[in-house]
DNA sequence: TTGTATGCGTTATCAC
DNA sequence: GTGATAACGCATACAA
């Protein structure tokens, strides 16, 4: 037994005795026909249960489907305990919501970002990319479809709207804001430098192969700062990764570092834990510094020294270039946001 | 300057000489012709910039979109942060993403759950409920579509898919827990009864109108064993609201609780946090009981008592009855997952 | 203000 | 194996 046959436009149309352009006009265009014909035409559309246009049919009427595709680097359940990406990602609702516009999610399958056919199946008008490697296929997908594009923290192509900040410049930051304390031995605490899921110090030659964009140009900017400090990178940027990898940096040895620098709060939470499992005190035996400024720095045990990123302004931020493109604008110029140092406990001068 | 057209189905086959069809089944049915015609009529599709076949007309054609639709109570912003419902939608994800379908996200405007006229618009052919109000707009917009529904955690519906949870029974496990330990003065702290936002003192009245059934329920159960004891209500989920919650429940008195069980873990983590504020130790001083079970509970500080709920498995159960019902079963008996008290370091004897 | 004709890019059912 | 042809459900110039 199959359901009965759904109603259209045209059982609506004769049902009321009109034609099926009046019914259209009806639900898209009130002011193109009398208010009692419209309710005439409503009343007989509730009662024949037609629950108005049918969107796949009106999309591909119009060519556009009234959607905002979003690609995660991750799989959902990384990027959602990610509150960076949770802020971005509620910016961009923000603006995209307004308008009466879905959100269509395309997970990453593994690290590297969604498959191209997820991609080639998605209905989007436009697709905002975020934390993919620099050479994931979805990009590529996305072009291949020729649907306008946002990237958020991604390296230049060609015809693409960007939301950019200089991480690297952010990294020198906190960088020397270490160094102005007077510490000389420091580590790097990083998330992936590339997607294999890999944990552990990190190789000169790996750091120079690595693709993500914001990771390389984050670690560089600290180590131009630092000299060749050891770099422990994390395969996803979470606290318990973080946690164990700062217990490595931090073992007892006479040139145990005095400050930890880290490519997001979230890691630099788990390398105060990581501090206080081997009994040293967070700033005074070890100072910790984040990146990024999610809400729960400021809460945190001690209150995080971190790096400002306006995380909610980057979604509102792609979101309007993302609804500039459908519009068929032009990509234009990036959208660049600052970036600061927020000065609180976690950092202390050197004893 | 518009772009170019876009090649179709019919660029392709009159580059290569052939008719649509044979194109299309190049793509849809490899076994329906030859792999010569095949390898040609995918280089010709190359070189013209032919991505496949565009998804909108082929739902149309075919009448389904390959897209599940999950409608959200909350904002994206206040879901995001969720945990609890990260790890739903991850297992849900999870499982309909391996069938290359994609989630189509419908964020609430306010508490009350998406607008009809988004979801009026939205490209699925079947589509999850969370967390909404039982009489929420969006569930009848979706009936009224014919399209159809699974449910989480929500009240029985006609002809819906539901997966559920028997929270009442959790709550009291959680009651029984304290009162077993001598506890006779107990807070609860609870979110939304209404989507309304309000923040405060639950009176009587309020609690018998609440309209999310789970609040409903797991109330119930907690003073269906507790008594008349005092209960807050916070707007949100989050640590912030249930922290300021918390230091009124726990505000000097000398009838001030030695326990708070709440409705979430995250709220439970505002009430360890306002404890601290007030100089009160957990549990010694205070007990505090969470719910859901997230990840971070066993990671918190104290570890937490909490009522485990199998939340990757809600999300695992939804999408699976979401692509029966996309085969056009029926929705069947609904499937139950089982709750069970974790006893961590968060409670403690009454001294 | 209302109706007619046509196009949107596919898939699917048959012929050949 | 391959090719016409008819849906699919709607929007929109344009004519009336």
């Amino acid at each position: 037994m199959d359901r009965p046959r759904k109603p259209t436009l045209d059982t609506v149309a004769s049902a009321v005795g009109v034609s099926r352009a009046t019914v259209s006009n009806a639900y898209n265009r009130p002011d193109q026909l009398s208010a009692a014909l419209r309710e005439r035409i409503l009343a007989a559309a509730q009662a024949l249960g037609y629950a108005g246009p049918d969107p796949v049919a009106r999309s591909l009427a119009t060519r556009h489907s009234a959607a905002v595709g979003f690609m995660l680097g991750h799989r959902l359940s990384a990027s959602f305990s990610d509150q960076a990406l949770s802020v971005v990602l509620d910016g961009l609702a923000s603006t995209v919501d307004g308008h009466d516009h879905c959100l269509v999610l395309m997970p990453g399958h593994d690290r590297g970002g969604p498959r191209p056919s997820t991609v080639s199946r998605a209905q989007a008008d436009v697709v905002v990319a975020y934390s993919l490697p620099d050479d994931a296929p979805a990009l590529a997908a996305v072009r291949a479809r020729g649907l306008p594009l946002v990237v958020i923290d991604q390296p230049v192509l060609p015809d693409t709207a960007r939301v950019e900040v200089d991480d690297y410049a952010g990294a020198r930051m906190a960088a020397e804001h270490v160094v102005a304390r007077g510490h000389r031995r420091v580590a790097v605490l990083t998330f992936a430098l590339r997607p294999d899921g890999r944990n552990g110090l990190v190789s000169p030659v790996r750091r120079g192969s690595a693709s993500f964009r914001v990771t390389r140009d984050r670690v560089n900017g600290y180590l131009d700062v630092l000299g060749d400090v050891p770099v422990w990178e994390c395969a996803d940027s979470t606290r318990e990764l973080a946690r164990t990898g700062a217990r490595e940096l931090l073992s007892p040895s006479p040139t145990r570092p005095t400050a930890v620098v880290c490519t997001s709060d979230e890691l630099a939470f788990g390398a105060i834990q990581a501090a206080r499992d081997l009994g040293l005190r967070v700033p005074e035996d070890v100072s910790v510094v984040g990146f990024d400024d999610i809400p729960a720095a400021q809460h945190a045990d001690p209150p995080l020294t971190t790096i400002r990123q306006p995380l909610a302004e980057k979604g509102r931020r792609a979101g309007e270039l993302a609804l500039r493109l459908l519009d068929g604008g032009r990509p234009g110029e990036p959208s660049r946001v600052a970036l600061g140092l927020v000065e609180r406990e976690s950092t202390t001068a050197v004893k």
